[in-house]
DNA sequence: CTCTACCCATAGATAATCTATATATTCGTT
DNA sequence: AACGAATATATAGATTATCTATGGGTAGAG
């Protein structure tokens, strides 16, 4: 019984920055982003959430700044950095690629 | 600096499997196909392939039997088993599910 | 005044992959 | 005969990403 997992391994920063691309939102706001354009098909758990924004600002991809909520909370905003953006457009490429290798994969390996 | 990996975690399994709906196939080879097919894009290290087949193997989801190869070498061949065939299609439909989930993410945040 | 939604964060476990190493055989070339 | 390249399997150990579980705290609704 496989359980299936929450995302796929390896793009959950990809996720988050590209999220970053349309406004600055705090870390909350960046999982249920994602939760809810994927159609609850991808749930970011708060443990994996909070490390990954951590590697990212150590990176120096996104930058974070505490501010109030429209609904009268304290919370964390990250934008996007330059090399962020940057980051954002190496992710993406190769994401794709691999997409596109593993979709050759498993077409070929249904013909012959 | 971030370094590309190989291939996309967590989709080893599902690629092994595809590999074998069209033969039974040795581990050299099964990595050998994998690589040739996505034209060099998925790289399927020795220390990632032999552990994965492992894990197949002890889930009933390929067999395995020593045989000579074309070239006269001894290498254990490994077959698709009819739960392997299951899993292989959860797999493909959750791996489906999950890009597509990806694609919605990505799109949405361009818009807005 | 209590419950739910909002919000941040970390420690520890788990799992998958990579790096490095070891072994062995066949075949072609020198 | 010696050598190297390609073929073939396997494991130990490190690394990394994710999840589970836990802890803290605030705002507003009922």
């Amino acid at each position: 019984m496989a359980k299936k997992p929450d995302l796929l391994p390896g793009t959950l920063d990809m996720l988050i920055l590209k999220t970053l691309t349309r406004a600055p939102l705090h870390g909350y706001g960046i999982a249920l982003s994602i939760k809810r354009l994927s159609d609850d098909v991808l749930t970011v758990e708060e443990g994996s959430l909070y490390p990954a924004l951590q590697r990212l600002l150590l990176q120096g991809w996104v930058k974070a700044e505490w501010k109030m909520t429209e609904t009268n909370r304290r919370a964390r905003f990250y934008t996007l950095t330059a090399a962020g953006r940057k980051q954002l457009g190496v992710e993406l490429t190769q994401f794709e690629q691999m997409i596109a290798a593993i979709g050759r994969v498993l077409q070929d390996a249904q013909e012959a």
